[in-house]
DNA sequence: ACTCGAAGCATGTATATACACCTAATTCGC
DNA sequence: GCGAATTAGGTGTATATACATGCTTCGAGT
């Protein structure tokens, strides 16, 4: 493993098409992110929007760190998003008890058009599904968990 | 599958953490790209630009559509992308024989601070491969590699 | 050689992401 | 209670990503 690192030859460089996990993960992503956003179009909702707007509905009302937790966000990263959403007129942010804290919560509105996006989750979800059937999507879901614990264990 | 979309149970709202693969592939995705970043850093370079140079010199010189391809990127994107890359001196980007096209290649700098973050990208790789084991990450591979092609296949 | 559709790219705009740094509110040690 | 450390969050800046649109160049057909 150890290898002079003045050397680099090919059979180095192409380990970053094969072997790479945050390669081949970021390539992924924009791979499914694409498709995702290609069905959610008719609900104006892109992929990251409706999963934040599904997780506000499961979790909320929930404060931006627990959020950020949840959904491995930087902090900052989701007070951008969940602005857009806010202005949208999707989802609340108020000040709790500790002041400090924002509590994010769903509206009437974000309710409505997350139930009217779920029927173009679920087309999407099967044409993946479909693709790889059920067993080896269990089972990627299942190292997809396994990678973010060991990425964020440092 | 095909329930009242007017219910919106909590039921269905768990798939989005449980079963949502464009989910899960960017958390997963925004997870790894942290500590590849992380362990990056000493090189100046973040994942995606580590990913660009070594994928340039490996294949390079290489049109944008070529690139856009390889890496399941917006041709858009990567020009801007490649825009950075450029202005730090680590690829040039010149117009071919045929005039539309622009060839990307590494340059003899961007091989340099290559070759330096490689140890750093090995790093990186181990800690997540040990955490994983290399079987496990190998079928994590494999099924990121359908996945793409199940997406791109509309 | 001329035209026209196709191919290859760039730009405008919007969203997504993260780090460094800053402010405000709370809690803890005394 | 008071001051320091901690916690919750926002802003400035840079990068990453994609769609709609427009421009230039090429090649095929006539």
């Amino acid at each position: 493993m150890a290898t002079d690192p003045k050397i680099l030859d090919s059979v180095r460089c192409k380990e970053i098409g094969r072997s790479c996990a945050c390669y081949n993960l970021r390539r992924a992503a924009r791979a499914t992110t694409r498709l995702y956003d290609d069905f959610l179009r008719p609900s104006g909702l892109r992929s990251t929007q409706y999963s934040m707007l599904m997780v506000a509905r499961l979790r909320g009302p929930v404060t931006l760190t627990k959020l950020a937790e949840m959904t491995v966000t930087e902090r900052t990263t989701l007070t951008r998003n969940l602005t857009i959403l806010e202005k949208k007129g999707l989802i609340v942010i108020e000040p709790g008890k500790d002041r400090r804290e924002r509590q994010v919560s769903i509206t009437e509105l974000g309710l409505e058009v997350l139930i009217a996006a779920v029927p173009l989750w679920e087309a999407a979800q099967a044409h993946i599904e479909q693709g790889l059937g059920g067993d080896r999507m269990d089972s990627l879901l299942k190292g997809l968990s396994e990678i973010i614990s060991r990425s964020c264990d440092r």
